[in-house]
DNA sequence: CAAATTTGTAAGAAAGTTGTGAAGAAAGAC
DNA sequence: GTCTTTCTTCACAACTTTCTTACAAATTTG
């Protein structure tokens, strides 16, 4: 679950927010001394920060930098004072979005929630095609089938990345063999069917049969 | 460098964008065939996408999905229909902000930035960096492992640093050679694998064995 | 400034990957 | 059915990439 701390000295606004967030579930908390912010974000420890500009004491300028200081947790301003200048500002200083007040309640927790799901549930941002349970990850170069990860050689992927973007359609042996080898380069059209099949071969060996289909004259598919 | 894809029919739109991504010094890339979005976002491979809705063929709420079934590339949508239920529907699709039009250049940008900063930069930005019970302490250069301190020399720390803030992906030798050596020095490219070599016999003595993967003809990883 | 540590280079060994040709099997045409 | 075409399989050799080792140069440390 989700802690978002709410920086807001308008009760109105503040428990506002709150409720929409405890309804979609979030743990709230509202900061009540607006001298002592940094304090009140320790102890909290939230995963995001709603942030208004005019506070008494100090203003949101200020607590942004103050959290950055020691924190790279995001924080979405909300404030009235929604010109370009300050949106540029904000940013500079290290926020993450900002919203203008008088916001819609479905807008704000839209942002809040995506802005969670960016920090935290996407991890690194992986490029992956998915098929048949067996997911290939563009970035280790690995294909994943139920748990278990089948490494595979640089023509291997290539032949693999090339069907499963295409997944559907059938791959012709030409365009196959464009994106193995650079075009001025020419190897034996047997040559690709070998890979294919060395391709198989580790496949199966990991109970992942009949991943690639041959359309007789026409090429492979990925179905 | 990061790249930025922008996904928008109007030429004026997208090539004031185009200019405005290039002076932050960003590498852009415009889609010109709206049928064949995904192919053009798979050559590109980028870092940000920035998307219209209204588009040819296919409106933006469709290729967001698109995008999204292969990626987690921060998406921000750039539409003059702001409304809050079209807002709401692209951080649903998955969407990570929406900017409406007419935008201000500045504010875009800081966006935009922003964006790029939480997606790559932070998290990354860690005092210390963890896997498999390995902790490497940023600050002492040193690797600790099962409350056992492991000193590193400079070569293999920048060399730890590097894969552990890219594990799970595939590291290149030429990405960890940069990393390791300024451009304009040349080594010999040998020398990456006898750095390699003695920072593994240095983590085995610690039975820490199989850290550093070898992935043939791509790079090195941490999985 | 001398000792210890770290780093770069070279050459050969090892490992892994890839291409080739030949023989056999399967599919489609007649 | 037979023929032709296309695809599959296999073993081997060639190739590329990476690893290992020893040594010398460079850097750091006391």
């Amino acid at each position: 679950m989700y802690r978002v701390l709410i920086i807001e000295d308008d009760t109105d606004i503040a428990s506002a927010v709150a409720n929409q967030a405890k309804s979609w579930n979030l743990e709230v908390s509202c900061v009540s001394d607006f001298r002592n912010v940094l304090s009140e974000f320790c102890a909290f420890e939230p995963h995001l920060v709603l942030l208004d500009i005019t506070l008494p004491f100090y203003n949101g300028y200020h607590w942004c930098q103050e959290i950055r200081n020691i924190s790279k947790v995001p924080i979405i301003f909300l404030s009235s004072a929604a010109d370009n200048m300050n949106i540029v500002m904000a940013m500079n200083l290290g926020a993450d979005d900002f919203i203008a007040k008088p916001f819609d309640a479905s807008v704000l927790m839209a942002k809040v929630m995506a802005m969670l799901r960016r920090s935290y549930d996407f991890g690194t941002n992986t490029t992956f095609l998915e098929h048949r349970e067996a997911i290939l990850d563009t970035a280790g170069q690995t294909l994943t089938f139920h748990h278990e990860k089948i490494s595979l050689t640089k023509n291997e992927y290539r032949i693999l990345f090339c069907l499963m973007q295409n997944k559907g359609k059938v791959v012709s042996r030409e365009k196959l063999m464009q994106s193995l080898w650079e075009t001025d380069c020419f190897v034996d059209d047997n040559t690709l069917t070998v890979n294919i099949n060395r391709l198989r071969k580790k496949l199966e060996q990991s109970n992942l049969t009949d991943f690639i289909q041959t359309k007789v004259g026409v090429g492979y598919i990925i179905v």
